[in-house]
DNA sequence: ACAATTTATGCACACGTTTGCATAGAGAGG
DNA sequence: CCTCTCTATGCAAACGTGTGCATAAATTGT
């Protein structure tokens, strides 16, 4: 069923008919009423490819989005991030399309086809950082965009709109919470890789330490990736070392479980012999014993943020104000680490 | 950029330049070469909705899927679910447009939006069930579609496409695992709410027991939102009975993991006084002690059968044999329960 | 050298909308 | 009664592709 189809049916022109559906202030609303109940009873949809050809809107949002898998740290985190995105983008009435940073196939990057193919309306990101070649094709194309989650570190990174929560705060907070429980030897796990989430975090637990008047010792930090595995492994395969510190700051909540797990192995009390911090605020910290005391970033916060600059930016042909915002995590105190 | 404008630069007509990219067979190599190069030097990549105005071919699937959340049993499944179907679909050279089954704002389905406004090629469904308005909407359209991980019972299930896993099966096995460790009082802790991949499960889990000569006994069957909570408080909140049962089916790992904290907490010992075998198969079950016994389901070879089949049909203008197949779950036989 | 065939390109229309402009009809003011 | 304004509708072009058909150019066969 097309425009023309309905409009042969009302006995009208096309053009009336369209002017009808969208509710132009040219039309009767008598003829209005007799199209819209047509429409409706012909269960007429317009279609969105003539439609974007002519208004230069396609009312898709891009998302480019990391794989998530269950053995790395941030399913929950990014899954549930997922989710209030979609929420957000669907209740402003746009669709969602989603890909990969790269195409698993031609491993090119998919921001070029979103762009300049797809015409999407904008492009929210959810990835480490872009390289100059895609910046380059954003640029151009003078779409808006916003980064969210992510802290970018390059060269253009003052022109881009961004949501990212404060991980050079958080990784103090988590710290300052070990400090204040009366811990002086902290261990540091943190992620391999130099992603700059957790390269901040690591700068946050680094300082709470020098402004407590105790050496960071790089002998003390520890990297691998942040899951439930490398937490376990790293307590088991260095138990002399866990004997001898008094704090863990685990820059995942699965790597801190992982981790207590295996000193609850050991015989050690949590947080008795070891306070043990982490970090993400997953479900599973309120009910895996002890409670597991860590960083909450807002992420409902971000992304309702992200979300509605991006709109603001389509529906204002890319005038208004930047967002550049890094927002402040908090601390949640449960029973791994009691000040 | 337009293939007209390119057009004009090489000296072509534009629908020379056309067939050009398209590699049609009417055009010399000679002219084919120039005009990619060209296409290459000025960046130009064809407008996906004029072409699909053309073609009757948008390139995209639209999926529907349910919110995850990290309270939900589901989040590691469905997430690494969600993600082994973007790479499908991307390999495919197709794009994605993501959905939830109502939209948030309007409560109404999406799925006509999807199909009479997007003009999706193809449709994937990971949702429990669909109901008659849909029904009626996708075989109007004539649609291709398949549906993905969950079993639909409705009178019209014989005449579609699906790829599932057999949870009668997988309940059964469980049970059976359960039951060949010497276990002779099986508690089964299930989701509400009648979805039918827990009440399949439960089925297998009654006839498991009723083979070995066990009545089932309703008392003996509890349910709940299965997550890490519900397996917890369920212990705690029932001390007595754990402490007179020997076996536990949990129909998800986390409210398995959950029970077994609990358990553990009690002072008894997994499997020695009590077994428990979990369901799905993530991957903390490797590491968390003592390491769970579980059902996998293959989803990799899910989400690779359903979409190859969708876009055979595609291609194939519907044309192709229709996939009806329900996957055996396998036991994997860890620690928490030994045979 | 000429007709027949093959090869390569151009022309024009189609897809389903939106929208500027023209116009017919109704009503108002003189 | 005539002109002017206003309202409601129709007409036609445009968006950027793909494709059937016509045709010009090149090649082949005699």
């Amino acid at each position: 069923m097309t425009i023309k189809e309905l409009a042969k049916i009302a006995g009208l022109n096309h053009s009336t008919v369209s002017r009808s559906l969208n509710d132009s202030p040219l039309i009767s609303e008598e003829t209005k009423k007799r199209v819209r109940k047509l429409a409706e009873e012909y269960n007429f949809e317009p279609n969105a490819s003539a439609r974007s050809l002519i208004t230069k809107r396609t009312g898709t949002i891009g998302i480019i989005f990391p794989p998530l898998t269950d053995k790395h740290r941030s399913l929950q985190y990014l899954g549930s991030l997922m989710t209030s995105l979609r929420y957000a983008i669907e209740e402003a009435q746009y669709d969602s399309i989603i890909t990969f940073p790269k195409n698993p196939k031609t491993g090119r990057s998919n921001i070029r086809k979103l762009i300049q193919q797809r015409k999407v309306d904008g492009l929210l990101f959810v990835i480490q950082d872009i390289d100059n070649d895609d910046w380059s094709i954003l640029q151009k194309s003078q779409l808006p965009f916003v980064s969210l989650h992510f802290e970018w570190k390059n060269n253009f990174v003052d022109q881009i709109n961004y949501v990212y929560s404060d991980n050079f705060r958080g990784g103090y907070l988590a710290t300052r919470c070990l400090l204040d429980a009366g811990c002086r030897d902290i261990l540091c796990l943190t992620e391999y890789g130099g992603i700059l989430e957790f390269t901040e975090r690591l700068k946050g637990y680094k300082a709470a330490l020098t402004e407590e008047g105790i050496e960071p010792d790089e002998d003390r930090i520890f990297y691998g990736q942040c899951g439930f595995e490398f937490g376990y492994n790293f307590v088991k395969e260095h138990q002399d070392l866990i004997g001898k510190i008094d704090g863990l700051f685990a820059q995942a909540d699965m790597t801190a479980i992982g981790a207590i797990e295996a000193v609850k192995e050991m015989g050690l009390r949590v947080p008795d012999d070891i306070a043990v911090v982490g970090y993400d605020d997953i479900d599973l910290d309120n009910f895996f014993k002890p409670r597991l005391t860590t960083i909450h970033q807002p992420k409902e916060i971000h992304t309702e943020i992200a979300c509605r600059k991006l709109i603001e930016l389509i529906e204002n042909d890319g005038k208004a104000e930047k967002v550049q915002m890094v927002i402040e995590p908090n601390l949640i105190v449960r029973e791994s680490c009691v000040i």
